[in-house]
DNA sequence: TTTACATATCATAGAATCATGATATCATTA
DNA sequence: TAATGATATCATGATTCTATGATATGTAAA
């Protein structure tokens, strides 16, 4: 007999599920890992990542397109960063998890 | 000019990648919300999600497989808990997030 | 203006995911 | 054993995601 009911909002759940599926992947995991502690270009996190520059474009394009970073452009490079504290608390619970 | 590398593991971003990925539905997420809380059937749950048997099934079957829930026959029901700290992580920065 | 560098976008093919309806398996009761 | 209820599995088509190579756009320097 079931006991107590589900209270997160629907709309909440959907958000939150969508904005999870562009954290769970390990290429964006990783540029948001680094992206938490300051402003890179993204010829800089293609090297970090060591992915060719267009993938990791796209990833940063899409991570931006969730509202997850910022980017703004300095001359040539657009830099990128990450200042969702949500984005915080999962990298920190992963941090814990493999310690 | 980078200044701190990357210090998570490639492997445990993979895995936690895929974790994560698991998580990232509706559906799913609100099937973690309940079992956080207390033992289910699948029919209960089907009733709480308010959706057919056998698409609850299979995203509990794939959430099993990915170890994030258990599950124990009890006559002819089977019920799912949730005990892994990592989803009530989740759960809660959800509930902080919508508040 | 031309060149070079940095970034974004596009098209594409292969893979993965999702919801659905049908069916199979398992356990209990008549 | 037969019938019923509970759960799991399967096949399917539709959609979405991913990595890749090519190309376009934007900016600064020669």
């Amino acid at each position: 007999m079931p006991k107590n009911k589900a209270t997160i909002p629907q709309e909440t759940l959907e958000h939150c599920a969508s904005a999870l599926k562009v954290l769970a992947h390990p290429i964006r995991l990783r540029l948001v890992e680094i992206l938490l502690e300051g402003r890179w270009s993204v010829t800089q996190l293609a090297a970090a990542a060591g992915k060719p520059q267009a993938e990791i474009s796209q990833h940063l394009g899409k991570m931006k397109a969730a509202r997850l970073l910022t980017a703004e452009r300095d001359g040539k490079e657009v830099y990128y960063s990450c200042l969702d504290p949500a984005c915080a608390t999962i990298i920190n619970c992963i941090r814990k998890h493999c310690s």
